[in-house]
RNA sequence: GGGCCCGUAGCUCAGCCUGGUGGAGCGCCCGGCUGAUAACCGGGAGGUCGGGGGUUCAAAUCCCCCCGGGCCCA
């Protein structure tokens, strides 16, 4: 690699090199290998990704968390695990197949064939998997890609399999009739946290309706529903037996509504003339009967009119806070609906397929579409002079985490895990687990404590198959745990070849209780139980299951928020259920990653911005420096393209600090072959930056260890530009211009050498390509000893000999005294170049490291003389106070100070033309010709020739009395003054 | 309806835990500097610290209520 800090810093450029590099001499491996030589072992799981679309900033972020940990817990001389791990199933990969072949619902997927359907699906993973790897790698993200678990392979399929089996035996694993949340579309039901990640604002309409009670002449209960299509399935009205409904009369017409919702429900009907004529519990409205709006429509209802059907029922969940207080009870199409049918034996009507089409029994409305049927119902109604009043209605409603349909509920069979026996279990265990930031296990407990049984049963073809057969003829029910046991019992054990659909579904089973035939149930499994079993399948994939008792629980793990619904909670549910202990001892939560106006990223608004652009574009470490240095991990970030500068500046200053480092040792020939010794001869401005630069690594530290990435970064990013750049380099600039061999140059070095060395290892987590190239460029080429590459190194430290608290502290004082100079020179009109003439630091007790420090407020402030003093000073001087110490300054200038002022102009005057001309730092200027007017200029030059030889590198300088040809004008104090350069 | 997070300069954020006359960066205006630095330095304009109430000698900070935004649950 030709690692060479020249110019200004090119990230594109540096990264191409270093991934050249790395590849070259295979240091990921080699870096893995040195860290599985540690003792002590850091356990990381990894959330895989989904094999499904490409890697965005969001991802990105997620990723460079992960690595960073990763990296800096190598660096600390863990044993880093650190395997990578593909989602490879589910209905994601499913629906991108059926668009790429344009098919419209599940129909399509039979006729092409599920065998041809389930290998595109594989070439559809194959795919991606390549360009997430690609990303990741150029992202510098470093994971063990070669022994990556994916969900999709045979062991790994085997370990939920054994799951099942485990949860069956059990009898954790049932079946049940349910009403659960089914998409339509999909055709297949989803679970509670998939729904909890698909919820949406919508816009449904708001329907008032009547219901006419039977035998009451002109009385109606009025009812509201979101959902008009459900009347169709509507088998009861539901009130609350403990609140008062009314009777009113509008005219002719008596309707009942709950007392407490009158008001509300009069106002958004537009009801305005009304009497109330009767006051009723509600519990005394208890089965009285009603005539089923939709009767003419829908003959089925004709045919079932049991007790409670079509009847007034009570339930203590009627909400008093919308609607009428009276719920329309569609059994099919509700939980609550299902419970209280349940409770008063009311059949569950279901004229409604799973696809969301009316079938036969719906009459009028057969073959309609779920939602296409609203209107038509409205109308009816409208028609037949039972509707009340129709406007609209914007609330949260659930839609498919992925197709975005919206959802409905549907009374179907499913397969459950149970919950109960475990929760308790789960609590305790996640009281034990550090969530960051804190406020996270709260909700996670919360989450805990609400969740329902698992519905794990999907209608799809892509996932992992229910390895539950059921006999056709005794209906007794077996689960296989693993591809070798389902050989071993199958009748056609040819026919085992694969665990996926639709192999699977051709293998028989002799059922062991009646002989007969047993075929598999057809569901696959909810794919959050893929990533879910992580814990355990990842290693058994490989055939690692002796580590797991090693790894296990995993020491760390990450992703964003959202998981706490998903992959957080499925780890936690199935490693509680397997082992009864939590799998994970410390989780950090990571915010979003939005646009620049904080709206989501999403492929439909055409926002998003991709990972492999943003790393093209701005370089990979500048995009990860930006994302960390931005907000804390759990911060929801707007990414803004034009913020992205602001954050490389630093490592700019990085880069043209080492630049500058490198220049002068090189010139010098200097190495760090002998630091030992260059380090006696500290100055007290090293011992300054030694000190700030311990304090800053243990504070890096700390911070990276409680996941304060972004206060680790800014960390850093304050020592490179504020204590290093701007104070270090500036005090040391006259030491590094000594010509000689010099100690207290060699020191500089020295000092130099330790702290650029120790901003490269600890920026190396952080910017891994910059870190290599930076530790190419210079730590290993000042020092080949040390190890191939800057991730081999350890943790950066500062040994306490070099630690200095007293020099520290005596220097942040006279700086800051120097930097009010400063800021004094600009308020009187002196520039930094003048010098001052005099300065009187003033205090009670001067101890060495005062003395010391004198030097650093001379060179910072640029002033001429500096005394101390234990007694305050009178006279014409300008005053700074630093706690106990005073600072008197003379701001006055004499001819002395004005010629010294002046030779400097024209110092820099000849150095930028040096520059203009390109010439080598070391090359020597034959002569130097001047001409000016200006008989101050003039004095100047000749009474500091010999300062002003040396500091622009030439022979010889002459006044002359005629303007040299092809000389450079400038004006100097208002004045013109031509000067020509000769090499 | 409930839980959690957030609201500080035009923008991005720090300060809040452990009360004591409001900070940084970017942007803007003015001036300066530039022998590693498309870097930097100095000055300026710009804030009812979401609103209201309370505790206190003193509140951005502690307590209560409300408003707005977000996430989650029902």
């Amino acid at each position: 690699m030709k690692a060479v800090v020249k110019g200004s810093y090119d990230p594109l450029i540096v990264e191409r090199e270093v991934m050249e590099f790395w590849k070259k001499h295979n240091i990921p491996g080699m870096v893995r290998e040195w860290s599985r030589r540690q003792q002590r072992i850091f356990a990381f799981l990894e959330g895989p990704p989904t094999t499904n679309g490409f890697m965005h900033v969001g991802h990105a972020r997620g990723r460079t968390m992960k690595d960073i940990v990763l990296r800096f817990m190598r660096m600390k001389g863990y044993n880093v695990w650190d395997q990578a791990g593909w989602d490879t199933q589910g209905l994601p990969v499913e629906l991108e197949v059926e668009k790429k072949l344009g098919f419209k619902s599940k129909k399509d997927i039979e006729v092409y064939g599920i065998e041809a359907f389930v290998r595109e699906c594989q070439k559809l993973v194959d795919y991606y998997l390549s360009q997430w790897r690609r990303d990741s790698e150029r992202l510098g993200l470093w994971l063990d890609y070669d022994q990556a678990y994916e969900t999709r392979t045979p062991k790994y399929l085997d370990t939920l399999w054994s799951f099942l089996k485990e949860m069956w035996n059990k009898g954790l694993l049932y079946e049940d009739l349910r009403v659960i949340p089914v998409c339509p579309r999909c055709e297949t039901a989803l679970s509670s946290h998939e729904v909890a990640l698909g919820s949406k604002e919508v816009e449904d309409p708001s329907l008032y309706f009547k219901l006419p009670l039977l035998n009451q002449d002109k009385t109606y209960m009025v009812a509201w529903t979101t959902t008009p299509w459900t009347i169709i399935s509507n088998e009861a009205l539901a009130v609350h037996p403990n609140e008062y409904y009314v009777k009113i009369d509008v005219g002719g017409e008596y309707w009942i509504v709950a007392e407490k919702r009158l008001k509300d429900f009069a106002k958004e009907v537009k009801l305005e003339n009304y009497r109330i004529i009767e006051k009723v519990l509600g519990r005394d409205l208890k089965g009285l009967k009603y005539r089923h709006p939709l009767l003419e429509e829908v003959p089925k209802h004709r045919e079932h009119n049991n007790r409670w059907e079509h009847a007034i029922v009570t339930a203590s969940w009627v909400s008093m806070d919308e609607g009428t207080g009276v719920v329309h009870v569609a059994p099919a199409h509700g939980p609550e609906d299902f419970e209280v049918a349940k409770e008063y034996n009311i059949r569950v009507f279901k004229p409604l397929m799973k696809n969301g089409f009316f079938n036969e029994d719906a009459g009028k409305y057969a073959g309609l579409w779920f939602k296409e049927a609203d209107k038509h119902v409205i109308e009816d109604l409208k028609r037949k002079g039972l509707l009340v009043y129709c406007g609209t209605y914007k609330h949260e409603y659930p839609h498919c985490w992925r197709c975005e349909t919206p959802l409905i509920y549907y009374a179907d069979t499913q397969w459950f895990i149970k919950i109960e026996p475990i929760k308790e279990l789960m609590l305790k265990e996640n009281s034990k687990v550090e969530w960051y930031p804190p406020w996270a296990g709260k909700r996670f407990s919360d989450w805990i404590e609400n969740a329902r049984d698992w519905c794990i049963s999907r209608e799809r073809y892509w996932g992992t198959p229910l390895p539950i057969w059921t006999c056709r003829n005794c209906k007794h029910r077996i689960a296989v745990g693993s591809l070798e046991e389902l050989k071993r019992l199958a009748i056609n054990p040819e026919k085992v070849v694969d665990h996926h659909r639709p192999w699977v579904d051709q293998v028989k089973i002799k059922c062991p209780k009646c002989g007969g035939v047993m075929e598999r149930e057809k569901f696959v499994v909810d794919v959050w139980m893929d990533s879910g079993l992580a814990h355990t399948a990842a290693l058994h994939q490989y055939g690692l299951d002796r580590l797991f008792d090693k790894l296990f629980p995993y020491d760390f793990i990450t992703e964003a928020v959202d998981q706490t619904r998903g992959w957080f909670y499925t780890l936690m549910f199935t490693s509680v259920a397997l082992y009864g202990k939590s799998p994970y001892k410390r989780v950090l939560n990571q915010g979003h990653v939005l646009d620049k106006y904080g709206k989501k990223m999403s492929k439909s608004r055409g926002n998003v911005i991709w990972a492999h652009e943003a790393m093209e574009k701005w370089g990979a470490d500048v995009v990860r420096f930006y994302l960390m240095a931005k907000a804390s991990p759990w911060d929801n970030i707007n990414f803004d393209p034009a913020e992205i500068r602001v954050y490389k500046r630093v490592l700019d200053i990085l880069w043209s600090s080492v630049n500058f480092a490198l220049t002068y040792m090189e010139l010098d020939k200097w190495t760090p072959e002998k630091l030992e010794d260059d380090l006696k001869n500290l100055r007290i401005e090293d011992k300054w930056i030694l000190t700030e630069l311990y304090m800053t690594l243990l504070e890096v530290e700390k911070y990276l260890e409680k996941f304060d990435i972004h206060k680790a970064v800014r960390a850093i990013s304050d020592f490179i530009v504020e204590k290093l750049s701007h104070k270090y380099i500036t005090l040391i600039r006259p030491r590094v211009w000594i010509e000689r061999d010099d100690p207290v140059k060699r020191s500089a070095y020295a000092v130099l050498y330790i702290i650029l060395d120790s901003i490269i290892k600890a920026i190396a987590p952080i910017t891994p390509f910059l870190a290599e190239y930076l530790y190419q460029a210079f730590t290993r080429k000042l020092n080949p000893k040390t190890p191939i590459s800057v991730h081999m190194n350890s943790w950066p430290r500062i040994p306490e000999e070099l630690v200095f608290k007293g020099s520290w502290e005596e220097v942040e004082k006279v700086l800051k005294a120097a930097e009010e100079v400063l800021s004094l020179r600009m308020k009187i009109g002196i520039k930094r170049r003048w010098p001052l003439k005099r300065s009187i630091i003033v205090r009670k007790h001067i101890g060495k490291e005062l003395r010391e420090a004198v030097e650093v407020f001379k060179t910072y402030a640029n002033i001429k003389t500096v005394e101390l003093s234990t007694e305050p000073v009178k006279g014409a001087y300008e005053v700074i106070k630093v706690n106990d110490t005073t600072f008197y300054v003379d701001t006055s200038i004499d001819e002395e100070v004005l010629l010294e002022g002046l030779a400097r102009e024209i110092v820099r005057r000849i150095q930028v033309m040096r520059r203009e001309l390109d010439l080598p730092l070391d090359a020597v200027l034959k002569e130097v010709l001047v001409y000016t007017e200006n008989e101050n200029i003039k004095k100047a030059i000749k009474k500091h020739e010999k300062y002003i030889l040396g500091e622009v590198r030439a022979k010889s300088i002459k006044i002359v009395e005629t303007e040299p040809k092809e000389a450079k004008t400038w004006t100097i104090e208002g004045v013109k003054v031509k000067i020509k350069i000769k090499v």
